[in-house]
RNA sequence: CGGGAGGUAGCGAAGUCCGGUUCAUCGCGCUUGGUUUGGGACCAAGAAGCCGUGGGUUCAAAUCCCACCCUCCCGACCA
């Protein structure tokens, strides 16, 4: 892709509605677009990157038995009134009348909606278990959003479902998704923990939340700097009695087993081997999508900008091209990188080399490719690895090599 | 919802105390022409503003007064 042609609008100033690294960042990148507080377009950059993260995250639902589906974001008030949840979640919910006067919700999450549709479709045991996921928009009328797209009132999450006839049938599938999370979370490039949590007004009794650490994190773990545990608790470390730090949190992801406290207020049963009626065993799993984008931007810069890990960059190369004569060679490069698979930005503008070096390390790409005087001298690419700012020097085809080796083609 | 800071061109800022020949200014970006091209270029000529919104005070308001809206930060809240 020609960088002239591409909707890339770097700024060279900080912008002043940004105080956080990622915030500051995704904007001056042109990831994303402010429409007011705590809502955000995803820039063509900003969604590159979400769809990125999206689809490892439908590989590891699919690859454990997960079906994707999507619910609807708008919701009848009754679904709500089953549960109680209504009166929970009131203050957050984005309530409103259709014309024919019937009170209408924004999902704020949508454990009730699929509850509904199990409980249409679910009537033997012999259609256990099964689990359901979504990537769909959230709206939280939120009292203060804050640090970009960690807290806004409109974001992106993946909610997964499990039904199951009994909780040794949930043990299994919660142990499935929580390997997968951790799957996910590492292919995402995180450095992540987890910890046992409170499920607090999603019900059920177990629990577990995945934490990046962050300054701007808005939960806190104590942290054993010698053991490198995290703990709930401020008491010393259990294992070594060291004394304990705070550490800020950015939540990332939350899996609860929920048991019958939905499927038993909203009559979602189904028969078992004995012909006994019973509400299905459940339990949900999210993750923070767009969220993701903060955190990992969070903890993947530096003074010049965002370091995208390899695997949800936008481009996995960025050829800067510094002289107009050599733009048909640096073209044919792009051609015979796109043509192995790889994603690849070429920038071609008649701009200085340190705008184009400095736009380049802000976008955060992982692989750097100048095409200048050293490829007009003796053929020579040189390649600058974004991360670690190396720079190495070789051949075109040791450099369509290098990449496959990189990205285990 | 409490406390603090702020709103002037697409972005970043000065001007606001002390109203008026620096009042609409500067840098970046944008347009046109030329020069440049391995590290945020140079020269020349341009376009772009209801100074957040609405009321007041005054001969005169970006500037003073009142109300409201919006944004950021801290806290409370938070699946």
């Amino acid at each position: 892709m020609l960088y002239s042609k591409s909707f890339i609008f770097t700024l060279r100033e900080d912008p002043k509605v940004a105080e956080c690294v990622s915030h500051r960042l995704l904007l001056k990148g042109s990831f994303l677009y402010m429409i007011s507080s705590g809502i955000y377009s995803y820039l063509p950059l900003g969604y590159r990157v979400l769809e990125n993260i999206s689809n490892i995250i439908r590989k590891h639902m699919n690859s454990n038995g997960a079906q994707e589906l999507l619910m609807s974001a708008l919701q009848p008030i009754e679904m709500w009134q089953k549960t109680g949840r209504d009166q929970v979640l009131s203050e957050v919910m984005f309530k409103f009348k259709d014309r024919k006067n019937r009170t209408l919700v924004l999902g704020p999450t949508h454990e009730e909606e699929v509850t509904e549709i199990v409980k249409k479709h679910i009537s033997s045991y012999k259609q256990l278990p099964c689990i359901l996921y979504q990537i769909q928009t959230k709206f939280r009328d939120e009292t203060r959003p804050r640090f970009g797209i960690v807290r806004s009132c409109e974001f992106i999450m993946k909610d997964a479902y499990s039904f199951d006839v009994d909780e040794a049938g949930l043990a299994v599938n919660y142990d499935r998704m929580l390997s997968a999370y951790q799957a996910i979370f590492k292919e995402c490039g995180l450095n992540f923990i987890m910890t046992e949590a409170d499920p607090g007004a999603m019900g059920g009794n177990v629990s577990h939340e995945f934490m990046v650490p962050a300054e701007i994190g808005e939960d806190v773990l104590c942290h054993c700097e010698k053991c490198d545990r995290h703990f709930k608790d401020m008491s010393n470390c259990p294992d070594c009695e060291a004394k304990l730090k705070e550490r800020r949190m950015i939540e990332i992801g939350h899996i609860f087993k929920l048991g019958t406290k939905y499927s038993s207020a909203q009559e979602a049963l189904f028969l078992d081997n004995t012909g006994t009626r019973k509400p299905v065993i459940m339990g949900c799993y999210g993750i923070g999508v767009s969220r993701l984008l903060s955190a990992i931007v969070e903890t993947n810069y530096d003074e010049k900008g965002i370091m995208w890990p390899k695997a949800i960059s936008p481009f996995d190369a960025e050829i800067v091209c510094l002289d107009e004569k050599l733009l048909a060679q640096a073209a044919t490069l792009s051609e015979t990188l796109e043509a192995s698979g790889f994603k690849v930005l070429l920038d071609e503008r008649s701009e200085p080399a340190g705008v184009k070096f400095n736009d380049a390390y802000l976008l955060g790409n992982p692989h750097i490719v100048i095409i200048g005087k050293n490829y007009a001298n003796s053929k020579k690419i040189d390649l600058e690895i974004r991360k670690t700012r190396q720079k190495l020097s070789m051949s075109e085809e040791e450099l369509v090599n290098f990449l496959n080796n990189e990205y285990g083609k």
